[in-house]
DNA sequence: CCCAAAAGTGAACAGCGCTTACACAAGATA
DNA sequence: TATCTTGTGTAAGCGCTGTTCACTTTTGGG
């Protein structure tokens, strides 16, 4: 962890969020230390409090960015202003929801459990605040794209709350699964995710 | 937490335990500390490492617990030497099995993430090494059950390990949400396990 | 150039997990 | 019954943590 790069004045916020972030990437946020923290970056252990009130609003910080990055790969698949034209489209994009949010459980899992954990309860909430960023939680924008699904007719059926909910755990447990399946090859994964998406697909009584 | 009677010598084991399982109980294992317990108990902070290595180790065993609680349940529904004889038992056992772990992760909110978060990984690798255990995983169950459900003509497909995961992941992942979801009543808490069900067995190619 | 605001210092506080040296109780053995 | 061994609890201490606070340094706008 040697910083050599002695810090400016000013750059101590940065530098301790880039910290958490990797501390997070190599699955030792839990562990981690403010204390360590400054120490690694040359600085004393009283400097950090000057830019975050505690510990939990550091790692609030570190959680909100992963709530970006899943906001953002969403919306590279379903932008704002442009609704699908056909239900090959729509069927596309919601099995590549299925596959990002999947693929990012498996890339950044650690983030990810914080995501879903005591942390990021508080982020969600947050998140449910602010217009900008509450229609991309990862049930949003599921419901966006089966509302979408709907009107394209791919089902016939009214669409339910539970019909939204019920294809959201089936992304979210394959996720969870996928994640903590030690000894699931790239295939395997595969398999989930189209699975997932099939039978999705089916359970809102489309005929494919 | 005061414990008014004061503890026999030879007790503190098992009331370090009971301490763990009411902060569990409680929600508050997360922030439990040692000392402390040991205040609460009468005893000083170095008796507990009479009995426990580490506070991992009270925490694993604590943990265990749950394990044995999810198993003793499914064992109520699927007893050892009693096979299901009808397609309608095996699918009104699955449908328990489905409603039994949801309600677990309702019921046993805080153990639920024990048993399924970092803690419990450790718990699963021992399960996986003591036969009593190991067909009593929640995997194992639904794969059990799946595998007469087969056998008794339920599908006609043949019954990929894939499917298992699916099913279980579904399970899973609706426990999760039915456990996050903070504004869910009783009739959706319902619902969640029936649609799960349901169309667990679909994806199977069951025809009802 | 000055000075208030922002940023960083370092000592201190209380609490943590854990270790070690010691004291004592109780059951087994002679 | 006297001794020995084993298990249990005590007290003090180590090194760490998050957090606070009085203090100094730096810096940029009037």
């Amino acid at each position: 962890m040697g910083q050599v790069i002695k810090l400016k004045r000013g750059e101590l916020r940065e530098a301790l969020l880039d910290y958490a972030m990797n501390a997070v990437e190599h699955g030792t946020i839990e562990v981690m230390s403010l204390r360590q923290a400054a120490r690694d970056l040359g600085v004393s252990s009283g400097a950090v409090y000057r830019h975050f009130a505690d510990k939990e609003s550091l790692l609030h910080e570190v959680t909100m960015e992963g709530f970006l990055d899943l906001k953002a790969r969403f919306r590279a698949i379903r932008p704002e202003d442009d609704p699908a034209t056909s239900l090959e489209q729509v069927m596309g994009r919601l099995h590549q929801i299925a596959e990002t949010y999947i693929g990012f459980a498996l890339e950044r899992t650690a983030m990810w459990h914080m995501m879903f954990g005591r942390i990021g309860a508080a982020c969600r909430d947050q998140m449910i605040q602010d217009p900008e960023m509450s229609h991309y939680t990862p049930f949003d924008v599921v419901m966006a794209c089966l509302q979408e699904f709907h009107n394209l007719g791919g089902t016939s059926k009214e669409l339910t709350e539970a019909d939204v909910r019920f294809c959201w755990s089936a992304v979210h447990g394959a996720a969870d699964l996928a994640q903590s399946g030690a000894r699931l090859d790239a295939d395997q994964i595969e398999q989930i995710i189209s699975d997932t998406h099939i039978r999705n697909m089916r359970a809102l009584g489309y005929k494919g």
